[in-house]
RNA sequence: GCCCGAGUGGCGGAAUUGGUAGACGCAGCGGACUCAAAAUCCGCCGCCCUUAAAAGCGUGUCGGUUCGACUCCGACCUCGGGCACCA
């Protein structure tokens, strides 16, 4: 044994160990493990090339996962793969002029290279790539599947337009309003895709979230509630008056959802999409109206942006119908209503709508309340807008209806439109379908031909899949498949005539919708076969809090539709989820003269902080001249703002890195990134070497432990060892890797006190192996070198599958036990008493405590007892 | 704008969920060892008033519930994540 701590000489040492015994293989049904299985998955990583610290975390903490539940007697499988698909490889063809393909597979083996000395226990063998074709077919062969299903179908999608480069962005490209490359505003413009109708599942998977779903964050299921957004409400129809239907050409009614139909007779204007039929029909006669229209284009199609935009409207000078009254209502035209959304409509009730009332308010149109106070706050409403105008109460000035408060007015209104064929009461969600078309080329070919006779035709089951080239590089200008025969020219399966293949590709969402299922199978001529029957659903799934909605709620959907298609049996495909906090990074950009962002790496930046971290300024180190702050956000390769592992791993090594980013923070909280406190987690390793090897001869020829036979001394010893083991399995349990850290820390510093006594050897040899079996899932390496350099490995097998240590009741009992004293809640004393002393006993020795009794200066009203906490006496 | 989180010493954080606020570590200060430095080891370390002890104040802000609040309730402030084409 080496008396210094050699990180790397371990480290190599345990890893090649672990790759003698092909140590991660994992296989259905192993008979070594009779618990069963337990499947934990990471995310799968978009392989940007750089492998930072974020990553690091959350693979360490899938790592600590699968070793602590391996150490449980579990059959555990951890895959890994990657997110091959997506936009940062164009955006890579286009700085580099160089094949999205090229990129993202040498990008694949860097990272898995960079992977390596961590010495993670991914079964390798089970490894994905989205971007290979044995992978996306099934991706298009689903796809059919839905097609024919009825589950996918196409319909017109907004997106951002890039008038200058002739393109489509997305959201990330649209910066301030302008595209990124051109700096020109976008526009909204219409065009047909995929949709994929999630919203069919949407009760079941509101239901899920909400009743079943116990082993996930109550954050994110209620994120994924929100998200889903069930609304009961009623849907109204306003009949066209004669001048729409004059301009419309058509009979009918503008339909609109409302929550509030007790409201309807405060109706007092109408707001529509700027691309609704009604807007459009009445801009080819009003020239006005027609600019405000085109006015609405402008801009991206991000929520975030209409929500904080200026709110806007025009009247087209046309009218509906009240259901009720039949009198004529104005429809408006407002920038803050969306085609997608319902109907593309909203009945506008100024009186209890604060939004409705800003509008009507700004263009003077009429409030008329509907709706008296029940609690009394207002008879009337007038101005300024207070919050009870919207709450709930007694309908009044609404014909027949009046009189009654709110479900009783919404039954009785809901029942009149039914019977008139003006309406019904209706659920709606917030929810809306999946849109998976996407104007680009690195992604999953949308099996589809256009013929000229037949339309869009679906490429034949036999003929998948349909093979993305991978030879070209994309210029920003649109997607290059659009411009290369080889792939366009095809003949249509129907009329055997030359067409077209679809240029579109898929989201990457469905990319990441499945992957976990086919690492079960990653070999399987099918989608997926009876592997993925013994290991889902996933046991532990582990990923960033930024996928608490998309991404989780489409892979549940994805399996939904699996199981109905009788390929999967699960109902849902993560059974725990952890959802870890980001690491975030300070980040830095210049602007260029187009206002054009370039963001600087940290290792091209000098940091200026003041005295309490703050950072204060900050200069290039390529010019010593400033650049700006960009504040504190996640790390990602797009603000550049990246902590690459390697250099720290070769300075304490694999070990202190992993266990540095687990003591570093509770994992499900984000936090800003500093390796200033790392020296004292690789000092606790390099103490805990130096102690096994001081006393490595103690350790291996002591007698076995007798506890009664133990001193005052070693016995508080043991308590405590045994209290730090008890707490850790509780933490290893919830999760909370960070105390687990500080509890091994913890043990060490009870040894330390223990080994000057020459009767101590039996309690180091129990003390070592508990610590190092406590510590192994977060540290394998040196625990594993100190587990076999000191004799534990023959009498408890290798640490990969030793039992973990169980805390021992006899050394967690105590003689005495120390109360604190309260007298009105504040502590004023402490009292030792004997662990059996009855409850009287305790409080009489509480007040016989002289400091107790300085503050007891008026009679005792009440005194209250915790067991094993505290006596509060209350004067 | 909407939805979801977080805010505790100089810093990262702990407090088994209403019962001793500051565990464990970093930084700092003092000491031992050393010719010296590094490494290592020992001690101190929320604020305030103090020679000391004791008291008082302290968990973003303001208010409430309770014998007792970092923990529960209400309002607000700041920061982070998401908002459907970043992944």
């Amino acid at each position: 044994m080496d008396e210094i701590y050699d990180p790397a000489a371990v480290e190599a040492a345990a890893q090649q160990h672990w790759r003698a015994l092909d140590a991660y293989r994992s296989k259905e049904h192993d008979p070594r493990f009779p618990k069963g299985k337990f499947y934990v998955c990471s995310m799968l990583p978009y392989p940007s090339g750089k492998l930072h610290m974020g990553h690091m975390r959350n693979y360490t903490l899938n790592d600590v996962v699968y070793r602590f539940m391996r150490s449980s007697g579990y059959n555990v499988m951890t895959p890994m793969g990657w997110d091959a698909f997506g936009l940062p490889a164009e955006n890579a063809a286009i700085d580099k002029r160089i094949a999205p393909a090229k990129w993202t597979r040498a990008n694949i083996a860097d990272m898995k290279a960079q992977f390596a000395p961590m010495g993670f226990a991914f079964d390798w063998s089970r490894e994905i790539a989205t971007c290979d074709p044995s992978y996306y077919r099934w991706n298009q062969w689903l796809f059919l599947k839905m097609l024919k299903g009825g589950i996918a179908y196409r319909k017109t999608q907004i997106v951002n337009w890039d008038p200058v480069d002739n393109t489509v962005l997305a959201n990330e490209q649209v910066v301030d309003g302008r595209g990124w490359r051109s700096g020109v505003p976008v526009e909204k413009r219409e065009i047909p895709g995929y949709y994929l109708a999630i919203t069919r599942y949407a009760e079941e998977l509101l239901q899920q979230v909400k009743n079943d779903l116990e082993g996930w964050p109550a954050q994110v299921r209620t994120m994924q509630e929100n998200w889903i957004g069930r609304s009961e409400g009623c849907e109204i129809h306003f009949p066209y008056a004669p001048d729409t239907r004059e301009v419309v050409e058509s009979d009918g009614a503008l339909k609109v959802f409302t929550t509030r139909a007790d409201t309807v007779f405060g109706a007092t204007f109408m707001a529509i999409a700027a691309e609704h039929p009604i807007a459009l029909a009445a801009g080819r006669l009003n020239p006005r109206l027609s600019a405000f229209i085109d006015e609405c284009r402008h801009g991206a199609v991000m929520e975030a942006d209409l929500a904080t935009q200026e709110k806007k409207g025009m009247a087209t000078g046309l009218h509906v119908l009240h259901p009720f009254t039949g009198k004529p209502i104005e429809v408006w035209v407002a920038n803050y209503v969306l085609m997608g959304y319902g109907e593309g409509a909203v009945m506008g009730v100024p009186a209890h709508d604060e939004r409705d009332f800003e509008f009507a308010h700004k263009n003077r149109l009429p409030i008329v309340g509907v709706v008296k106070s029940k609690t009394g706050a207002y008879d009337q409403v007038r101005e300024p807008w207070i919050a009870p105008y919207s709450e709930y109460g007694i309908t009044v000035n609404s014909g027949e209806f009046s009189g009654l408060e709110f479900q009783a007015a919404v039954d009785a209104i809901a029942a009149a439109l039914q019977s008139r064929g003006l309406g019904c009461k209706r659920i709606q969600y917030r929810l809306r379908d999946w849109g998976i078309s996407r104007q680009r080329y690195w992604g999953t070919p949308i099996p589809i031909i256009h013929c000229e006779v037949c339309g869009a035709v679906p490429v034949p089951e036999e003929d998948l899949p349909v093979v993305l080239p991978e030879d070209l590089v994309p210029d920003g200008t649109g997607n290059p498949l659009n411009k290369d025969e080889r792939f366009l020219a095809c003949t249509c399966p129907v009329c055997g005539k030359p067409a077209r293949r679809e240029t579109d590709t898929m989201d990457t969402f469905v990319d990441s919708s499945w992957y976990y299922m086919r690492y079960c199978c990653p070999d399987a001529p099918v989608m997926v076969d009876e592997r993925t029957d013994y290991w889902m659903p996933v046991d532990q799934y582990i990923g960033g809090i930024e996928h608490a909605v998309l991404h989780l709620l489409y892979a549940r959907f994805w399996t939904k539709v699996m199981r109905d298609l009788g390929l999967v049996k699960v109902n849902e495909p993560f059974k725990q989820l952890f959802t870890q906090g980001m690491l975030l990074a300070h980040c830095y950009y210049r602007e260029d003269t187009n206002g054009k962002k370039r963001w600087f790496y940290p290792a091209e930046i000098e940091q200026q902080f003041d005295e309490r971290g703050t950072p204060i300024s900050a200069v290039a180190r390529e010019d010593g001249k400033p650049v700006s702050y960009g504040g504190i956000e996640k790390m990602s390769k797009s603000k550049n703002n990246v902590v690459e592992p390697g250099a720290f791993i070769e300075r304490f090594g694999a070990d202190t890195a992993r266990a540095f980013v687990m003591f570093a923070g509770p994992p499900d909280q984000s936090a800003p990134w500093s390796d200033a406190s790392a020296k004292g987690v690789h000092q606790f390793l390099k103490r805990l070497w130096s102690f096994c090897y001081d006393h490595r001869e103690r350790i291996t020829s002591a007698p076995a432990l007798v506890a009664a036979s133990l001193g005052g001394g070693l016995k508080k010893v043991r308590h405590e060892l045994h209290t730090c083991l008890q707490q850790a399995l509780f933490d290893y349990q919830r999760t909370h890797y960070n105390t687990v850290v500080s509890a091994t820390m913890k043990m060490l510093i009870a040894l330390e006190s223990a080994k000057g006594q020459p009767e101590a050897a039996p309690l180091l040899r129990e003390g070592v192996s508990i610590l190092l079996r406590t510590l192994y899932p977060i540290a394998p390496h040196v625990t594993h070198v100190l587990w076999v350099q000191l004799g534990y490995a023959r009498e408890l097998g290798d640490l990969l599958d030793a039992p973990l240590p169980a805390p021992a009741q006899d050394a967690l009992r105590q003689d005495e036990l120390e109360l604190v004293v309260q007298v009105n809640g504040k502590l004023r004393g402490r009292v030792t008493v004997p662990a059996g002393a009855n409850e009287d006993a305790i409080k009489a020795a509480a007040l016989a405590d002289e400091h107790v009794r300085k503050f007891v200066d008026k009679p005792i009203r009440k005194v209250i007892y915790v067991p094993g906490k505290l006596i509060n006496i209350v004067v």
